[in-house]
DNA sequence: GGTGTATATTACCAATAGGTTAATTAACCA
DNA sequence: TGGTTAATTAACCTATTGGTAATATACACC
């Protein structure tokens, strides 16, 4: 097993976005903003059986979203910065996209707001 | 069937961020971006039955990322705003996170830089 | 060396995802 | 009415996901 981060796989984006379609990873990852955890401090929130809490986390490791240390029989989770910023990068791409639909969604709130006043008026 | 997109639903991001998770679909988006687009259309580029094309886009539709019209026998699809910005807000919480991380890094680089230096001259 | 603690692995299960082909609905055209 | 085009539904298959319980491994402490 050779590739990682460094050779930038075909869809990584997947496997990333994959990992935070659950809202248990999602928490973890929150957790983990506050610095390194280990498994059993990730597990406890959830009511959920360890071995399930290892796949989670399997899951956020194989997306680069997490790198796991070791500290005698502790795994220490520490969650990694550059995914989350492939993330953001590519949700910023529709940004024009967002702020053109929002203003159209604006100029149509007002439409509507006159065409409302005019009816409260035939009123 | 009454919730939608108003009553913000515990987990309205897996259902955003599991549609995100197929590069199929990303696309689909990336050519939604253009404006409206039929489904054969989406389908042209995608070595793909229509039915599994038809399905990608019931996926799309579920998580709000488009929303589909009628024009004759024409189903054109529309990409919708709003769950891309949720992506885009929920990633920009981490901006601080991977800002000091990349801080870590570059102090990390410029250490590693020295060392080399050092090297060098030892040889 | 034995015991408890932290974590991972294995084996298994049900549900879901992603694809297929064939059939069906819906609308237009002549 | 019948034929063509657009799209969805149905039925099916396989691989993956998300969970479990039981077992194994690795380490710390007495």
């Amino acid at each position: 097993m050779v590739q990682q981060h460094n050779t930038p796989s075909p869809d990584r984006l997947s496997a990333i976005f994959g990992a935070l379609a659950d809202p248990t990873r999602r928490a973890m990852i929150a957790t983990l903003l506050t610095g390194e955890a280990t498994v059993q401090e990730l597990a406890k929130p959830h009511d959920m059986s360890l071995p399930a809490i290892s796949k989670h986390l399997k899951v956020l490791e194989r997306a680069g979203l997490i790198t796991r240390g070791r500290d005698a029989q502790w795994r220490p989770c520490r969650l990694q910065a550059a995914p989350l910023k492939e993330v953001a990068d590519w949700a910023e791409h529709f940004r024009r996209f967002w702020n053109e639909s929002f203003d159209r969604l604006d100029e149509y709130l007002k439409e509507m707001q006159k065409k409302e006043k005019k009816n409260a008026r035939k009123k």
